[in-house]
DNA sequence: CAATCTGTTAACGAATCGGTTAAAACCTTC
DNA sequence: GAAGGTTTTAACCGATTCGTTAACAGATTG
């Protein structure tokens, strides 16, 4: 009873495909029959994700995938072709919503200080919320990018965020705040890689130093080092 | 005639062992055959570094690992018991490795300034040097250390290279070249970082911005940046 | 309501996977 | 030179892998 509301407030075209695959689920006998094809998709999708980025590309499981997607085996190929096209899907899916989000940030409307540390905390924040961003990406690099390279629309959306830093930069150098001659891309990657590194080497480097770099108070202070770290350069005009 | 050479070189003492390998190899009839325990072992762990590098935990197939040591399979499990305890063989010894390196940086024999300089050039060259090493340890972190875990003296390794750029901390900080107050493990792990995200995602990050940052030209500007990163904010007393 | 397209299913299959068996060949020791 | 332990081999195994087949059922269109 209360299960079909969520249906219903999903705005479901075919509502009924919900209730179906959960009563099929229970193995309650009658199962009602009922399709839902867009909804099958992103299923298969988000499980492909959690798949993926759980076990690698290598160590992921397909069956797995049609399991937790509660749909047939079949249907990955009949949406995607195969493993490393759902692959690449999982993968397009994942930088389109990193950049949205980083679309939304208005880092110009602050002074160029601000603006950087807004950047270091949002790339902190968003790696640490989504890990299988970075496991993904972790496998994608393992593959050497075979899966990106077939893709098109991945270059368009990903120069924007250089493109604002890049005046940021500008600003605060013209300003007199800033050093010159800093270039957009190399920070970019600085900042990217003081978040990645720590996240997505946690389990290592908390094994081998002996400390639990996923405590609350580890993070705050990793974070805090990075901000330093990244304005402490900039503001250095020597 | 030559390859005779190589074996003796090798100083290995079932030198004919390696012989008779070749002509196996070679397919050639009357095949000599010679034992080489350590041999096998050593063909065995630079076999599986290779694969489990190139393609994940995972991803990773025995039959290859064996095929390339020119070992039968079953030596993999007679030496080190299954895939995941060769996995954390090839692991311990990787690590044992990069270790070994940085004992012989000598770093506090120069001023402070130079001595972050160095390590941040050695850190980068390593992984410039040897990418198996970043690979390896993805995979670790994918499977959130589970084998590094199990292992014993790893931990004891790890520590020196934090206590002596803790050294190097407190000296530029008494002549007042560095800012007080940096944590030496959070620097080392910056700079570790620095290099690693951009070595590691060198793939999918020249893919996304359209730039080939594999190129020599890339990478000096890398290096550079890293530098000028690290030492600009340490240089920065306020 | 008939024809046609789209989405879904169960069942299967060939290939490959990690791991094992049982026996043989090499080497050391006495 | 025989005994006994260590290293190596070929062949094999059951389970699992990704991907396919063929038929069917829901939706759509005339």
């Amino acid at each position: 009873m209360a299960k079909n509301g969520t249906a219903e407030a999903r705005g479901a075209t075919h509502g009924s495909g919900v209730v179906a695959r959960a009563r099929r689920r229970r193995g309650a006998r009658h199962a009602v029959r009922t399709r839902d094809p867009a909804g099958t998709r992103i299923r298969i999708l988000d499980a492909a994700l959690r798949e993926f980025a759980r076990h690698g590309l290598g160590g992921a499981r397909v069956d797995r995938i049609a399991a937790r997607a509660d749909a047939n085996k079949r249907m990955l190929y009949y949406y995607f072709g195969d493993k490393e096209a759902l692959f690449l899907a999982v993968l397009e899916r994942a930088y389109e919503d990193i950049r949205t989000a980083e679309q939304k940030l208005r880092l110009l409307d602050v002074a160029p200080v601000e603006g950087v540390r807004r950047l270091v905390a949002f790339t902190w924040r968003y790696y640490l919320d989504h890990p299988e961003f970075l496991t993904l990406l972790n496998s994608e690099n393992l593959h050497r990018a075979r899966h990106l390279k077939r893709s098109k629309n991945i270059r368009a959306t990903n120069s924007p965020v250089i493109a604002t830093l890049g005046e940021i930069l500008r600003r605060g150098a013209a300003a007199g705040t800033f050093r010159a001659g800093v270039d957009a891309l190399q920070l970019y990657v600085s900042i990217a890689g003081l978040a990645y590194f720590f996240l997505s080497n946690n389990y290592t480097l908390s094994q081998v130093f002996d400390r639990d770099l996923a405590a609350p108070a580890a993070r705050e202070e990793r974070l805090a080092h990075m901000t330093a770290l990244v304005t402490g350069f900039l503001t250095n005009r020597n």
